[in-house]
DNA sequence: GGGTTTGTTGCTCAATATACAACCGTGTTT
DNA sequence: AAACACGGTTGTATATTGAGCAACAAACCC
């Protein structure tokens, strides 16, 4: 597969920009792309002069430019799934009193397309656009369980519980299909634990999870299978909107 | 001021899929961009393996991939405005009883940054991440009043009350820098005015602009003084927020 | 004020993106 | 049902174009 190497910088650059907390220089790019700092300085014009970068008018450095806004709400408020969603987000919140969350396979990873917040003073926050590993949070596994998709060569530990071993997470996957939701038990972040069960359309595909984020003591364990069967439930009902039929 | 005609391409492309409702196909790609459809479908491929496009896997048609969520909420998180002038458009609700936006100036035009939503029944509703002219509205013309930037060449219209005229905008904009706030008289939408003011830092720099909007019915000509001035005051604390001085 | 760092511009040459054409898979038409 | 039309993908040669070098400009820091 040939790809535009030119256009291919330029797209790595702007995810560079994502990455990088504060404003980026030109030579900072030039390094880490092994280039040159005048290509590098043709290519920052041509993104600044579309909108998507943007030079500090006083140290001269880049950032993301006003049109990624614009592209990123364009497809939010585009995407079926989300809007179908919320009222069943808000569902779960009332009925759990955690965080509830919506998430879709982007790029071998969860992509965070909406949340609910609960009213809980200590509640768990993950913003909207947040990309997240899919071996180590609840998201992430109730679509691989269903997705026809590997899971990544190296599976990162986050916490001391990560499943970092390919059979382990197999079984462990395997475990999560047959009951039909995916638990994160301090997978990914210390005190956190997440159950997510997968959505499904009219063609029995996965086109998406939602699930629950809440501080490890009010979701214990013992209280994990009660949770999980509102999350089914209420998964169920979703899919059921977009005429899933169960075989 | 050389651009990177192969990026440049990329980034017309990505407008392309934001503005095209529906997904959009190769050809009517390279159609569009007087190009080889082979060409395209190259530049498609690459778009698509960084996530920026995705490929509808019937239809093999191209629409806005997941990427650009990531850097467009990564962006909006980052904007500090943001956040800082949340509070402040809420108050302009609870006030006003109309819904009250933030915009900032990106590729002249206003940017849609925020919106709170009043409880009215009837109601204006603006998309985050909307592009809308500066000239028939009331928060472009807040920013055109103060920015160090010229109108557009072409002032279309949208409703027969626009103006397009030069000199008549030029006097318009003085009378609005002179009374600290604009207002946009069904201007840009038949049936819809909206009020607003701009906002400073500290160096006295426009940094963007906050309004409401409301059915031209109860935002009526009488009544736009009175909102006018909950705008200016409101759009003021704000200012202070970035320890705007007044000379 | 000189030295250093950072971003921009001119210019040349080789890499690379483009168009042509052939190919392949789908869906449509008669 | 077979042929056809349509849309997307791949191979390849050539000419465009973008990369690097080097000089330049501007800001920053001792």
């Amino acid at each position: 597969m040939s790809e535009i190497q030119s256009l291919a910088r330029g797209l790595k650059i702007l995810n560079l920009l994502a990455e990088s907390e504060d404003s980026v220089g030109i030579t900072e790019i030039a390094d880490y792309l092994g280039m040159d700092k005048s290509s590098i300085s043709r290519v920052m014009q041509t993104l600044a002069s579309y909108g998507y970068a943007e030079q500090d008018s006083i140290t001269r450095r880049y950032r993301l430019g006003p049109q990624v806004v614009v592209l990123g709400q364009t497809l939010l408020e585009r995407t079926p799934l989300r809007d179908q969603a919320r009222p069943y987000l808000q569902q779960l919140v009332d009925r759990t009193g955690e965080c509830a969350h919506l998430g879709v396979l982007a790029q071998g990873q969860v992509l965070y397309l909406d949340q609910v917040e609960s009213s809980a003073t200590l509640r768990v926050n993950t913003r909207i656009g947040t990309l997240a590993p899919l071996h180590c949070t609840a998201l992430g596994k109730a679509l691989l369980s269903y997705a026809p998709l590997d899971p990544p060569d190296q599976l990162a530990a986050f916490t001391t519980r990560t499943i970092t071993n390919h059979e382990a997470l197999r079984v462990h996957l395997d475990h999560a299909r047959r009951q039909g939701y995916a638990v994160d038990d301090e997978e990914y972040n210390y005190d956190v634990r997440c159950v997510a069960a997968p959505v499904f359309d009219h063609a029995r595909k996965v086109v998406g999870a939602i699930g629950i984020s809440g501080p490890a003591g009010r979701m214990s364990l013992e209280r994990i299978p009660g949770t999980a069967a509102i999350v089914c439930e209420v998964a169920k009902a979703l899919s059921n909107r977009f005429s899933f039929r169960p075989r």
